[in-house]
DNA sequence: CGCAATATTGACAAGCGTCAACTTCGGTGG
DNA sequence: CCACCGAAGTTGACGCTTGTCAATATTGCG
């Protein structure tokens, strides 16, 4: 992880908001007490780079507030995103010296930094962290996979449909509820930055909203809010089967 | 996992081919005379289900020989693989009672199962496993990431060189070599499933592969093999930067 | 040898990308 | 408080890549 982000001072664990859903969510009192002393946050504004594919990488870390991206490129500049990190999520792999993917703060980001070496002595030390972690990566496996079928068969609208429906549910998650009915979204992406997930272009993005909302299906509320009318509506035109799963 | 599947007797797990690269690859021999007792070998043919999504789950298994393809259906009958697995690959999920994807032999299919309950108890015990099992996890999404890239950003010929670059290497990291110069590939997939791979029609992939055996950069041996003159300009076909990295 | 499954090829159309002009947003400084 | 400016987003015209539908060829198996 490079320099310019803001280091701030240690908080406790305890208070956490992603105490129970991060990589130490099983850990007891005493474990949490191991980790609060080697623990450091980093604050990174939106559009910042927190790491370049290919750097060393010493650090893994959660993401406490915030969103950041991970994104691989071609020689000739073609970009797609292959990783949209959330609160809760984990960054970074054990195990490994040098970052393969670019990570970028889409918005303002907190993260809850480890020394790699230390944290991959915790792995073999302590089956709780280490179960989470196999849990959590197990988690983000299903999830690419549903991005694969995203990507390789869902038309321009269908993904439009289908990101927005994910943005609604990790936002209701932290809330603890079910998204249904009327429900605002807030967009932390850019449109580049959307059409970098999607497989699409900036344009593709802007045309395929701009069809929603003449047809109703969501509303604008400035650029980066987006109110659904009903919910049920969109995952209708995401091509996905109702419910969304029991996973997680 | 559902019937129909051949089962044969148990044999040795010292001379097992996936003995260094499976799930079981950093287990001792005291460890590996515990899962011999409990394995279960069950063969499929060509073609055959070995779950559907939705099924319930109480196996979980590594591919000893074949290939096994995992697929997500949309409504209307919209196909995309989401895991190709070769020999030593992990196949099911711990902690998870219902399969998500389905399970098909692409080609015969010779899987080394366990009951899921009896392994997520050695999950717990065994480090050894564990440890092995989140390194291969994490590796598999590393291969999931590449795909996004590939089925987001690259041409339909990159996407074929693609796919023949990855089975290449896979084929040639079984003989413990690194795939140069003029090489044969076995080709385990139909025209279509290869259209489930890559995100595209079997009319595309086969206009494709015609593309690229008249430009010279493959040959073709009946439908199922593959000979590539130069590995190289396969590679460069691809729209990936040489090397293919030094990861695993 | 014949049939069904698999693969190839062609003609055409649709969806999305490209290039370009224009508009809106949001923050900064006068 | 408002005017200005650059960044972000929108819209239009057009063309290319890939999908669709259909006919034909090839393969491998009983």
């Amino acid at each position: 992880m490079t320099a310019n982000a803001a280091i701030f001072a240690t908080q406790s664990c305890e208070i956490c908001p992603i105490r129970y859903r991060a990589v130490c969510a099983r850990c007891e009192r005493d474990e949490l007490a191991e980790l609060e002393s080697v623990k450091i946050y980093r604050r990174y504004a939106a559009g910042q780079t927190v790491s370049w594919a290919g750097d060393r990488m010493d650090m893994v870390a959660s993401v406490v507030s915030g969103v950041a991206s991970l994104t691989q490129q071609m020689e000739d500049g073609r970009t797609q995103m292959v990783g949209l990190l959330l609160p809760s999520d984990f960054l970074g792999r054990p195990g490994r010296e040098v970052a393969a993917y670019t990570v970028t703060a889409a918005s303002e980001l907190l993260l809850c930094c480890f020394r790699r070496k230390p944290f991959e002595e915790l792995l073999r030390s302590n089956p709780r962290i280490a179960g989470r972690l196999l849990e959590m990566t197990l988690d983000e496996l299903d999830a690419a996979r549903d991005w694969l079928l995203l990507l390789g068969r869902k038309s321009a609208r269908e993904k439009i449909a289908s990101l927005l429906t994910i943005l609604a549910r990790r936002e209701a998650a932290l809330n603890l509820r079910q998204p249904e009915g009327r429900i605002a979204v807030d967009l932390p992406l850019t449109r580049e930055a959307m059409a970098d997930y999607l497989g699409l272009t900036l344009e593709t993005v802007s045309r395929q909203m701009s069809a929603l909302k003449r047809d109703g299906v969501i509303e604008l509320d400035g650029k980066r809010r987006v109110v659904i009318p009903l919910f049920g509506r969109l995952v209708s035109e995401s091509g996905d089967d109702a419910d969304g799963g029991p996973l997680s």
